[in-house]
DNA sequence: GCAAGAATGTTATCTTATATCAAACTATAC
DNA sequence: GTATAGTTTGATATAAGATAACATTCTTGC
């Protein structure tokens, strides 16, 4: 495994998206069968939302998606399949944008490193083992024991810098 | 210059913070001076009061210092003050926390990488070159071009890891 | 002094997230 | 199968974070 992959994101336009939502939902059910956790159809429907693209989408917006097939549903309902998906590492929160998107690796503990485009608004996840072995090695100069990391690169997709 | 610099954050506990905050003034002032802006009384409130502390410090927390010395501020008035002093490179906002910490280095144009302590909520701002050039790496590899970057490490400070 | 632009005041509203308690559902033990 | 403890969801209210829009005041250059 190189040590900097690009987990997902900057798909090509014709990429086959259900394979994506396939895959993620079989890795969700997994990873939840092994924590011992229920993946329930709510959590579920939460989960597919997320993945209904690779961009990431606010939490009002999937309230107000879930509005479309369950009965005037409250802001706690999808704040808690959230925290329940952030729990299980099957979704991450982007704190620059208040924003939630689906892990791309889910089976391995990891914090994830994005590029968010700011004119589509597509996320690419990555995972830089040297990145982030450089900031274990700068906290540690300063006696710092690092238990969370939020690394979020806003800029152009090159699709987005065509002119 | 090495290229992994600690700009300022997690001062023994009797540092003289009176040097920390008039450096910070008279170099705000020349900041404002060379890009001709106006740091009005107001805007050097809140900045003092950003100052107060090596710790971030959050918007209504300011509105409320503020109304000890002002009539009724209302959000507006702690907002724009943040904004312009953002916008100077004065002042950078942890995105994690969604509070606002005065910058270390204002001369020099930079994003900031930040190591949060969790426990007493001090907070380091490094500045490391090699990090930010893998990170420029990485984004070339997939074609992405980089605006901004949001890095904020969450842990616990040497203090806070004693026994 | 006067006009133009910048800064601040004021009111209302929007967005994001949580607290709290009640009802429904699920799994296990008997 | 029923009791029951634990988990999940529903429902209401409110907290926390941020901005829109317009009025007023202040500053600067003339
Ligand atoms: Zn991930
Ligand atoms: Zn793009
Ligand atoms: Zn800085
Ligand atoms: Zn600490």
């Amino acid at each position: 495994m190189p040590d900097n992959m690009v987990i997902q994101g900057f798909e090509s336009a014709e990429h086959d998206h259900g394979d994506c939502v396939a895959d993620a939902l079989r890795e969700a059910e997994r990873v939840c069968t092994e924590r011992g956790e229920r993946f329930t159809p709510l959590r579920r429907t939460v989960f597919e939302l997320l993945w209904s693209s690779h961009k990431p989408v606010k939490a009002y917006d999937l309230l107000a998606q879930l509005a479309l097939t369950h009965d005037r549903p409250a802001p706690p309902t999808v704040y808690r399949a959230l925290d329940f998906l952030q729990e299980a590492g099957l979704v991450h929160k982007l704190e620059s944008l208040n924003a939630y998107i689906g892990c791309g690796e889910p089976g391995r503990r990891h914090q994830g490193q994005f590029m968010i485009c700011e004119e589509c608004g597509v996320v690419a996840e990555l995972d830089d083992e040297t990145l982030t072995s450089r900031i274990d090695t700068n906290a540690r100069k300063i006696g710092f024991k690092v238990n969370d990391e939020t690394i979020e690169i806003s800029g152009l997709c090159r699709q987005c810098q065509q002119p």
